[in-house]
DNA sequence: CCGTATCCCATTCGATACTG
DNA sequence: CAGTATCGAATGGGATACGG
C-alpha cells in the first residue's frame, strides 16, 4: 500500500505545470500585457510623453498605488522610460520606449475594436440572457 | 462649517466615477478581452472548431472551471457559439463567430509580438534588476 | 464525456493616510 | 507633485467531488 497516491500524482502534475510554463514564457508575458491598466497606461502613452498625475487623471479610476505599480512594472520590462526632473516641485515624465510603442499599435487596435464591436457584444449578451431566463 | 466636506465629496466624486464608467462601456469591454484565459481560448480556437476536453488539452494548465467559466462568457458575448450534440458520450463543440474571429485576429497579433519581443523584455528586465539590485 | 457546485486560499485591488 | 504604507474587501482561481 502506498503512501504515495493523490499527493504525489499533484505534485508531480504541478511540478509538469510549472515546467511547462517555463518552456512557453510566451504566456507570462501575454498575461503581462492583458493586464487591464497596462492597457489602459499604454494606450494613454501612445500620443506622448505624460507625467503622472496626468495620467492619473486621463485613466480616471486608478489608484496611485496601481498606477504606480503598473509604471514600475513597465519600465521594468522595458516599455517606457522615467525621467524624473529634480526641480522645486519634482516632475517624472513617462513616455514609450519604441518597443512600447509598437505593443501600443496593437493594444490600440484591440481598443478600437472593442469600441467598435461593442454594441454587437451588447446585443448578444441581451439576447443570450433573455433566452437563459 | 458644514457638516459634508469629505463625505460628501467622496460620495460625489463616486457617482460621477460610476457616471464616467457607464459612459465608457469600452473600458469593461476592453477588461473582458484582456482576460488571461480568453486570449487563450480564442487563441486556441482560432483555427477551427474544438471541442471541451479538446481545449482543456490545448490549453494546459486551466482548470475546467476556468475553462467552462471562460467559454460561458464568451458565449454570451456572441464571440463563440456552443454545440451540443446529444450522442451517448455527449459531445460539444465550441466555434467562433465572425464576430470572435476578427478579435482572434487582434488578439493573435498581440500574442505574436509577445513571442517575438519576448527576448527583449527579458533583457530589459535582467538589466533593470541588475540595477536596482 | 461534459460539465456544475463547493470550499478555500492567495492575490489583487481600492481607499485612505502619510512622506520627501 | 510624486509617490509609499497599510488595511480590508473583493475576486480569482485551484482542488475536489458530484450530477446528467
Amino acid at each position: 500500500m502506498a503512501t504515495t497516491t493523490a499527493a504525489q500524482r499533484r505534485e508531480q502534475a504541478r511540478v509538469e505545470y510549472d515546467a511547462f510554463l517555463k518552456n512557453c514564457p510566451t504566456n507570462q508575458l501575454l498575461d503581462r500585457i492583458s493586464d487591464k491598466w497596462v492597457g489602459l497606461v499604454v494606450s494613454a502613452l501612445a500620443t506622448g510623453p505624460m507625467r503622472y498625475s496626468d495620467l492619473g487623471r486621463k485613466i480616471a479610476g486608478v489608484s496611485p498605488k496601481m498606477l504606480t505599480q503598473t509604471l514600475r512594472s513597465l519600465e521594468r520590462d522595458g516599455l517606457l522610460t522615467r525621467t524624473v526632473t529634480p526641480s522645486v516641485p519634482v516632475r517624472v515624465d513617462y513616455e514609450l520606449t519604441p518597443l512600447g510603442a509598437s505593443l501600443s499599435g496593437l493594444l490600440s487596435a484591440v481598443k478600437d475594436w472593442a469600441e467598435t464591436h461593442f454594441d454587437e457584444v451588447h446585443r448578444a449578451r441581451e439576447a443570450h440572457d433573455a433566452e437563459t431566463a
